[in-house]
DNA sequence: CGAACGTTTGAGATGACTCAAGCGTTGTGG
DNA sequence: CCACAACGCTTGAGTCATCTCAAACGTTCG
């Protein structure tokens, strides 16, 4: 089945076979999703969560004008609404970036599989935390980096968060973001993105070209970021706080 | 006790009696922390959570040069660093931006109440819910606003809270911070925060001043900071979900 | 009285924005 | 099969917002 190798996707990894098999028993409906289409609106009733199982999704808010801010993006693994399921609603929309295919996790189910088992659902808070800790260095990036600085650290955060997912290298992954979608990411017009882009290829620090980023010199993309990837939790992720929780 | 008149409070108001009761038996101990003192540096290895009694407290991020940004501001009621119990340390340091009195919550001890009582760990996971929404709107302001724009949306937000939390009102309310504080909240200088606060004086919108915030035009202040409470779910607040989770 | 701190104001530099035009590729209908 | 529209990217010119550096002021506190 589909899921059964995206559960086994780093986000998801340190899941036990029994969890996996549990998460993967909540799943009602997978849905093929094109790009650019709107999953789901702000403030709309939900009763179901999302697990993204190709492509990519993101959430954001659009300001008075129509200009819209990322909050977050979405790779294959992401569990990527599931505080809908304490809170019933989201303050955001959720939408394609590209083609995606998403599995549905009906929150009666989620419920279920959380009350018989502490751990999951432990798991599943964590995961929650994750994403707010990427909410946290999305606050940094956007108050104290320039226009360069704040691409690489998403270009760095993104091939961190693929290769741990195991679908790409920091080095050279797919990234099938416009400019204009770095830009909405990033809180830059997509004309200075081009600009920036221009200028990193110029000194040698990275292309991104065709959905394809190519790092060149990863320690000038990290310091040019003021990267540190702690906060992705990728050495402990799950499995944190087990010794003391298991 | 001192926790009692802070439990009561709007942020953990919608818990049962025996709730509160519940978690505050878990509570170890109460501290003084002065002004500027650091409670938790990032990485550090954490045995418990803290719940503010009193006074604001910062999380931060500061860069290589050290401007800080702050990623969350936490008033009287705020479960600070709840997520540190299932993650185990912070991405981020926490001190105290004004004279402080903090409750400790030991994670053994939260573990034991999570485990008898699961509608109280999910009212917990709640509580982080609402925090990573506050991220997401201060990614909103960061990325989208302009000066007058993100502070305008701070003060609007902050009145918010403190209204709910019953210790202001949205047109006048106490918040001791200085304006390098709000700087760097807003992803600002304090040049520039000064200059902000004048127009938005001069302008008629609001004052700012020895402490103080009153708003005169509270119309224009969300205007100017496109404030939607929404996310802040007062409405709701923990009891959302209750129809179909209790 | 002097030091420290928070705030204010000015002048100049610069980073990012807006508006605008042009280019290359892709996809589509005549 | 070509023409043309649509889209994403690039580049230029000019503007504006915010930053930096610097100086000065008022309060508080020792």
């Amino acid at each position: 089945m589909l899921t059964q190798r995206v559960l086994k996707g780093r986000r998801i990894a340190p899941l036990t076979s029994l969890e996996r098999a549990r998460l993967e028993s909540a799943i009602s409906e997978v849905r093929s999703v094109p790009a650019r289409s709107v999953l789901v609106r702000k403030g709309e009733r939900l009763e179901h969560s999302t697990l993204l199982l190709s492509g990519l999704l993101s959430r954001y808010v659009d300001d008075r004008r129509g200009h819209r801010q990322f909050v977050s993006l979405h790779i294959c693994g992401d569990l990527v609404d599931l505080h809908a399921y304490p809170m019933k609603q989201l303050d955001h929309d959720v939408a394609a970036v590209t083609d995606a295919q998403v599995a549905i996790l009906p929150h009666a189910a989620i419920k279920a599989i959380t009350e018989e088992d502490a751990e999951l659902a432990r798991k599943l808070w964590f995961a929650t935390l994750l994403d707010a800790a990427m909410h946290r260095e999305w606050i940094f990036r956007l108050g104290r980096l320039d226009a360069p600085g704040r691409v690489c650290h998403f270009l760095a955060e993104t091939g961190a968060r693929l290769q741990a997912a195991g679908l790409g290298a920091t080095d050279h992954y797919r990234l099938a973001m416009t400019q204009a979608d770095i830009g909405e990411a990033c809180g830059l017009t997509n004309v200075h993105v081009s600009r920036v882009l221009k200028s990193l290829r110029d000194t040698g620090v990275c292309a991104v070209r065709d959905g394809e980023v190519t790092v060149q010199d990863h320690d000038a993309l990290i310091r040019r970021g003021q990267f540190d990837p702690a906060y992705l939790y990728l050495d402990l992720s799950l499995d944190a706080g087990k010794d003391s929780h298991g």
